[in-house]
DNA sequence: AGATACCGGTATCAAATCCATACCGTGAGA
DNA sequence: TCTCACGGTATGGATTTGATACCGGTATCT
């Protein structure tokens, strides 16, 4: 059923999709809920260096996609959580795949940056 | 060994890695690529919506992260193909994992945005 | 010989996005 | 009364992305 898709076509509705996920702050996010629901300021806490009007930004993206949901519990004082849906957890799998693999290959890419910097040749192939 | 780094701190170099990776066209040039080496008009067509400039600079980056090669072939006529690095390859397989997510969610996703669609329009009635 | 087309890009400028900083209304605590 | 935390907005500048036109070199067609 996936194959229904390609991704490579202008007009395919899964390069919205793949558009989400790749937009800067996605990925942070979903990972950061990973482990259950968090507060606004939770979160921005977390995930250092974003600012709160892109975490609210993101927020709303992921909550149109139903990636995430927003609950206002009617507290004193008022109470924000968000946390994953069952299909944002399901795209934590492949995003933890990418950010291990990020994690991983940090020394190679350092070094490939610095090879470039040496203006060293380029086919290490 | 991967967990020595932490892609939630601000200064963290899988930060800027994972930037990469999320780039607004890296998973697409990078899938284009998976198949073997490719010529830049063959990418551009390949790829539908990416404009030269931005391809070429989706290229110069991935390569300067040691993700893809550039091999310019003094033939007559001159002939330039790009192609995977190892370090490009490994890549790979997380960011398939991504878009066959894309391409299997797409219909759940459009199902969430058509339902945010009438809840903000249930709420102005 | 002249016109045309392909390849691998640049140059230029407009539009969309992102970021930093400041601020707001409500409620709680001192 | 003053101040602080929460969950954000407002504003305005910086960065990224995009659309379009163009270029030099080579081959091909007429």
């Amino acid at each position: 059923m996936g194959k229904a898709y390609n991704v490579m076509a202008a007009t395919c509705p899964s390069r919205t999709v793949l558009h989400r996920i790749g937009a800067r702050w996605t990925v942070f996010v979903v990972n950061a809920l990973a482990d259950g629901p968090r507060r606004f300021t939770d979160l921005k806490a977390h995930i250092q260096g974003i600012t709160p009007k892109v975490l609210t930004e993101t927020l709303r993206s992921l909550e149109v996609d139903g990636l995430i949901s927003r609950h206002e519990y009617a507290e004193n004082p008022p109470r924000v959580e968000y946390a994953l849906t069952p299909l944002g957890r399901s795209l934590l799998v492949p995003l933890r795949a990418v950010r291990l693999w990020a994690e991983q290959h940090v020394p190679d890419i350092e070094a490939a940056r610095a090879r470039h910097e040496n203006q060293t040749y380029a086919d290490t192939v």
